[in-house]
DNA sequence: TACATTTGCGTAAAAATTACACAAATACAT
DNA sequence: ATGTATTTGTGTAATTTTTACGCAAATGTA
């Protein structure tokens, strides 16, 4: 029973970010170790007197010095006994994203991560301990989420043009969406505010009207009993 | 970075059944220890060189000499530094069901748990740690998951009326649904296979026809991009 | 000022969901 | 054996939701 001592537990982040119509997610170089130079999920060993949140928060401080706009566990990684190789290491794994405002990297010092460095979702090189199988889990998350509550839009900035939302939902769900269908569904919803303000794209085009995001009105909505769903053809 | 050595890591199940019209919760009584005599979720410790779902289904066996026949992962608890007064522990908790073929409890010696006893999910004593909380967290969980996949057969015989499928609907997610909608629905979907067995009821009543949940159907389903769904009015 | 590019919008057809009531088969009581 | 209570089994019409689909407006650039 008291073997359970030597069970060592970890938070591990999966962090999104979604940059120039691409999904990003957020490594770090490991610098000490036998596992140095190579990427790792930002995560680290949960101390005694610290809750499992406020390890992960600590640790992408840390070793990224980013904060997250939605946190939320994934799941717990402890089948495979030999997933790190030298203990018996659990891993209790966080879903995150952020947006275009907190997309910024700051350097750190004095931590066990050399960088940290957004990849594109299908730019992952080959990382440490159970890291892939990891991402592919949170990928996998995202997409159906997406689906089931409004997490796009902590992807986005405040104000969007709906174009962004459209193309955000085609490339994370690699799937074409009727834009008009979209937009009528996406809008008769009720928690999506248009501005009045107009916005020219780079490049040519009719300029587009940025919108928003009513988290409140969005919430309401739940509290009377509304369920959000996305689906296309 | 070692104080995580002193973080111990233990898995808990939450067991549902279904009978007689009732969802039941699997409790055990706690043997020994300052928590003698209180009821808890059955679990505990999980063993350096044991996987998590190793260590669940054998507390289970342990325990309460049940076999379940759906196990998944549910939440990590660990946020409560104190969820547990003696030690910093973390639970992995678990998600199961049994069928009524699995349901009958057999009795073993030499454990941490005195007795094993089902309890209505709305008659749950007041429990040891966080436990409550962590059954509320896994009653949401059925009430979500019976509309998206098709976990309500894991709770029925193999054969079963199509009556008995319904009451479970109802009663689980507390709702009243119509039966023909329901039926036309259900019978839909293609993979609820006619059995020609008829079953007289208990008390009067026409016959009925047993049905059977065809779970390689579903699976061929699946993999050609369907998604199981259930909604009421 | 023509051309390319992006935004913005409506309607008709098809599909899915909802609402709703009565007959058939049995057990039981008389 | 007959009537009564109970449970199973079934269809259709109205409504709502989803799908398919094309052209005009506003800008930048050549």
């Amino acid at each position: 029973m008291s073997e359970t001592n030597e069970i060592k537990v970890a938070v591990d982040a999966i962090v999104f970010g979604y940059q120039q119509n691409t999904l990003f997610v957020l490594l770090v170089k490991q610098k000490f170790g036998q596992m140095k130079g190579t990427w790792v999920l930002p995560g680290g060993f949960v101390l005694k007197h610290e809750s499992l949140i406020e390890a992960v928060t600590r640790e992408l401080q840390e070793e990224a010095g980013i904060q997250v706009n939605y946190l939320e566990q994934l799941y717990t990684f402890g089948d495979n006994i030999h997933r790190d190789p030298r203990f018996r290491v659990i891993s209790v794994a966080y879903f995150a994203l952020v947006n275009p405002n907190n997309f910024a990297l700051v350097e750190q010092n004095d931590t066990d991560a050399e960088e940290a460095q957004w990849f594109a979702i299908d730019r992952i090189p080959r990382l440490g301990y159970d890291h892939n199988e990891i991402i592919k889990v949170a990928h996998q998350r995202i997409k159906n989420k997406l689906t089931y509550q409004p997490i796009g839009f902590d992807l986005l900035a405040d104000e969007f043009p709906f174009s962004d939302l459209e193309s955000l939902y085609t490339i994370i769900l690699e799937q074409d969406i009727d834009r008009r269908n979209f937009r009528k569904k996406i809008l008769s919803l009720g928690f999506i505010e248009e501005t009045d303000t107009l916005v020219a794209n780079t490049g040519s085009g009719r300029p587009a009207r940025l919108f928003r995001f009513n988290k409140d009105t969005y919430n309401q909505l739940l509290s009377k009993g509304f369920h959000f769903e996305i689906k296309f053809a």
